[in-house]
DNA sequence: TGATTTCCCATTGACACCCATTTTTTCCCA
DNA sequence: TGGGAAAAAATGGGTGTCAATGGGAAATCA
């Protein structure tokens, strides 16, 4: 299974193209779809960002049956209502359309901030301070922390 | 199960490489990434690390489609986001980024420390004085310690 | 036709790969 | 048990390749 790690800040140029990072451009060559799929985050100002597949395993479980309740429903189809497929171009760049670049204040440079089977796009000064803030909250709730598996115990932050 | 044990102290050339030393490049050998993930502490000022295989779980345990923060939004901002995927040269290399150097004061040299399931890289003195502390620790609070099961999880430390 | 998007090519800088050398460890045998 | 050869590990450096970036030309759309 290939995650999403890490944090790259990219330019976007005139054209309104960002070069998505080669790492994650790796993960998402499994892919059907050769881009990404992006809509805005609902609680931060930021863009949230997948590969088709995930989008894909959503929208099926809204088909099917509704395993989550209404409230879920509804935030499954704004997803899908506010979705954009944004494909690579041959250098591996997506351009932002202004209304995700609006939702998170993007003007020329954005960060791709890795979270496992996702990643969030954000205006780097904006994710440095939630960043700055998530760290504090991490350090307090440390021992919370259980990994699922073997030889369980806390990351030993 | 291979643990990472010992500590080891290895150069880092003016590239910013340092080995890995063959003893934990051993332990990572049968994980899926040939490499090592690492991210800044929450808590010293030194780098965590471990096989991407525990991230994995991490993240594992993590996701679920929440597009808003619960409370282990904080862990996969800080760890998934601050991770560095770190891949192993052709003799075992690694190159530590400026974010995590500078995080563990490190300039020309690096301490391996095993902790078990992870590993850690410290500027070599701070580790000799964190290492005298925990020591003295240790004596004072051996009465406390408790082996989980037979063969089973390592004293959380 | 004007505006926007897609394709292509050029430049740059970082890094992965390759090879050489030094240092340390292992192991064999006198 | 000491010396020394051989193997393994660590270290240093050159260079080719690829990622990121920028811009022009062709294609598409309204």
């Amino acid at each position: 299974m290939a995650l999403f790690l890490s944090t790259f800040v990219n330019r976007i140029d005139r054209k309104g193209r960002v070069s998505v990072p080669a790492p994650f451009r790796t993960v998402l060559a499994t892919q059907t779809f050769p881009g990404v799929v992006a809509f805005p985050s609902f609680v931060v100002a930021a863009v949230e960002a997948s590969g088709i597949d995930r989008v894909e395993r959503l929208s099926a479980s809204i088909d099917r049956f509704n395993p989550f309740g209404d409230e879920h429903d509804a935030f499954a189809i704004s997803i899908l209502a506010e979705s954009h497929q944004l494909s690579f171009d041959s250098e591996g760049r997506i351009a932002l359309p202004d209304a995700l670049r609006e939702h998170a204040n993007i003007s020329d440079r954005a960060a791709f901030a890795g979270r496992g089977a996702t990643f969030q796009i954000w205006e780097p000064e904006a994710f440095r301070a939630y960043q700055e803030e998530a760290r504090k909250r991490a350090r307090d709730e440390r021992t919370s922390l259980r990994l699922g598996e073997p030889a369980g115990g806390a990351p030993t932050g």
